[in-house]
DNA sequence: TATATTGATATACTTTTGTATAGTAAAAAT
DNA sequence: ATTTTTACTATACAAAAGTATATCAATATA
C-alpha cells in the first residue's frame, strides 16, 4: 500500500518555500503584545507618537518605540517628519499595511467559528 | 471640526470585544516557533508522536510535547488512544483545525503580495 | 536475556520578549 | 524664567519561550 494512508496528497503536498516565508513574515507582522493594538489605534486615526501612548495606555515608551521601528522596517508603517514649527512626526499606515485587514477579517472569522464549535464560554 | 482628520469613521470603528478575542484565539493557535510545523506535518500525514519528531527534526520532545497539549486544549488538534497491542496514539486535526488553512492562505497571499509592494529580495 | 522503539517527563539552562523607571533635548505655553 | 509637551533613549530587571540533555516505563524485537 503506497499511500499508507494519504487519500488525497494532491492538494497538501504543493506548498514551496516562498510559502513559508510569506506566511512568517504576515506572522511577524502581527504577533507579539502590541503589535495589533498598534497597527489598530493608527488605522483609529492616531498618527502621532503620543497620541498612540495614551490611546493604548498601559504601553511603555520603550515598547512603542521598539515596535514603531520594527513595524516600520517591515514596511508596514511610514515615519513622516513634518518641518513645521514644531516638527510634527505621523505615523501612517503604507498600503501593503492596509491590506493586512483581509488577514484580520479572516482571523475573526475562523476565531468566531472555532469559539463556536468548541463551546468554550471560559476566559 | 467634528471629525478631526477621520474621513470615514464608520469603516473602522465597528470593532467589538468579541472580534479581539477571537483574533487572539487565532494568534494562539498559530504562532510560536512549533506550531505551524507541527500542524503541517499532521495535515501531511504524520500522525503519531514519532512520525512528528522525525518529520519536524530539530524539535526537543520537550516543544513537542508541550505545543501538542496546547493544541489539544485549543480544540485544534484531537489525541487518540487506540488499544492495540502496542498502543497507538494518534494526534489528528479536528474540523475546527482544518478550517484554519484558510486563514493560512490569506495570510500566504498579503505575504507574497507585501513581499512584492517592498521588493524585499534579502532575508 | 539484552537491546530497540514508542511516547513521553524532568531538570537546568539560554534567549527572547516585555516591564519598570528614570532621564533627555528641543520647543511651546504660562 | 519656569514648567509642560513631544518624541523619544538608557539601564536594569522579570517573565515567557525555547534548548540541551538525561531519564523512564511499557512493550517489541534480536
Amino acid at each position: 500500500m503506497i499511500m499508507n494512508g494519504l487519500q488525497n496528497i494532491s492538494e497538501i503536498k504543493k506548498c514551496p518555500v516562498q510559502y513559508v516565508l510569506a506566511i512568517n513574515d504576515t506572522l511577524n507582522v502581527i504577533s507579539g503584545k502590541w503589535k495589533l493594538p498598534i497597527l489598530a489605534s493608527i488605522l483609529y486615526g492616531n498618527y502621532r507618537y503620543k497620541d498612540i501612548q495614551t490611546n493604548i495606555d498601559k504601553i511603555t515608551p520603550r515598547m512603542l518605540s521598539k515596535e514603531l521601528k520594527e513595524l516600520e522596517l517591515n514596511g508596514v508603517i511610514t515615519r513622516n517628519v513634518y518641518d513645521s514649527t514644531p516638527v510634527r512626526i505621523e505615523y501612517k499606515m503604507t498600503e501593503s499595511g492596509k491590506n493586512i485587514l483581509t488577514v484580520l477579517d479572516v482571523m475573526v472569522d475562523w476565531g468566531v467559528s472555532h469559539r463556536k464549535s468548541t463551546l468554550k464560554h471560559s476566559d
